[in-house]
DNA sequence: GCCGTTCCGATGCGAGCGCATCGGAACGTA
DNA sequence: TACGTTCCGATGCGCTCGCATCGGAACGGC
């Protein structure tokens, strides 16, 4: 066998050019020569890993749906002795990606999340990314909410005496993680526009949460 | 003076068709010619009335948000008797464009606000509109908190016997228009991509809603 | 009726796009 | 070492883009 190249390494390498310049410019100024360019290889290596934009697209939204996934997977592992409850916030902030080493991917996220909008394969793409995490923050917050009604409650303020059961039937999982989803994505959104500034959306996504228990 | 064109009337009548074609394509798919054929123009007129390709987009997305801004304003004159508490849901349905005939609109906002993340222009055109939609919310929100502080709950079925004055010491008005603003958001796009049916989303909208008050 | 002004449709230009093509470099195998 | 296979960099093609240009149509004032 002939010279080999590693192609799932390479097509990693290209996606990450495809978000440096989608960060910069949008997905407009993504284009093969800049890609190439940014990703140090020619033109033909690209049309080699992919054979037309359009698959270097599509790959690129999985590619940083598994990223952003993987991140929470990750954040959930490395606290897993505290609460459902705290886990459930550690997990909202990651995927709110607020931080300014993550607002990047943000505005990629975002440009693909407009693209995808008229586009059938890349919100395929997207759904297929957005589908697992929703499971997750159902079971995150269904098992909050058992342990809520399992004790007392740790950090109420008010005396409200009442049993979390009660709560925890009041509580539908499901649509209170869909809620959090859609909340966190409007306001990275907002933030990226400039219309609320990181801390601003942080406060709400807190209040948020701590509405959710109280 | 020689021949004289509406020039208001006329930008208006591009905005519609880059509207459409934004729609049809996402933002990618607006290009001069296209914009000239559907608002059956030359493109000569085109460019008479937007120097650039960029003042017709930022013209457009003015457009939009005046729209918007108006339909909310309608909506609230129109049912001004009920109780501040109805305006709100009818105002935060109005903005979430669930109804099949917002759709087009919603996809269009997309796509212009994903551009706004990475052009400054269109960034600042686009929290114009935000900004009296916020403030809206804001007295909205404060108006209905202050009516139920006045009065008993309406139609709260727990027994809690607390004074509403206490809770509405606790709701932020501003934060929770930017919570809602944000949700509603988050929504649309949700829906947009297929992540979420209508039905779903106004399920999400009216259990947020309805936890403000309970 | 001629003129001055405003408008617009058609056309051309340079640039940039995605994609196809191909000659040769690189490298394992015999 | 010679060969066969795999890879890739360079180049070209056809197309479309935004924008500039310009000749003439439309129309009120003199």
């Amino acid at each position: 066998m002939p010279k080999q190249v590693d192609h799932v390494s390479r097509r990693r390498l290209i996606a990450e050019a495809v978000c440096h310049l989608a960060d910069e410019h949008g997905l407009e100024g993504v284009t093969l020569r800049d890609v190439a360019a940014r990703a140090q290889v020619s033109m033909g290596a690209v049309q080699r890993c992919f054979r037309t934009k359009e698959e270097m697209l599509v790959f690129t939204l999985g590619h940083i749906g598994e990223r952003i996934g993987e991140r929470v997977r990750a954040r959930l592992v490395r606290s897993p002795a505290q609460s459902a409850g705290t886990a459930l916030g550690h997990a909202a902030t990651e995927i709110s990606l607020l931080r300014e080493e993550h607002r990047a991917e943000a505005r990629v996220w975002l440009a693909f999340v407009a693209q995808a909008a008229v586009n059938e394969t890349l919100a395929t793409t997207l759904r297929a990314s957005y589908a697992p995490l929703q499971e997750t923050f159902t079971r995150l917050i269904a098992e909050a909410a058992d342990a809520e009604a399992g004790s007392g409650s740790d950090a109420g303020a008010d005396g409200d005496g009442d049993a979390g059961a009660d709560r925890a039937a009041l509580v539908d999982p499901r649509r209170e993680a869909r809620t959090l989803l859609a909340l966190v994505d409007g306001l990275t959104t907002h933030v990226l526009i400039g219309h609320l500034t990181p801390p601003e959306a942080q406060d709400v996504l807190h209040a948020h949460l701590a509405r959710l228990w109280a």
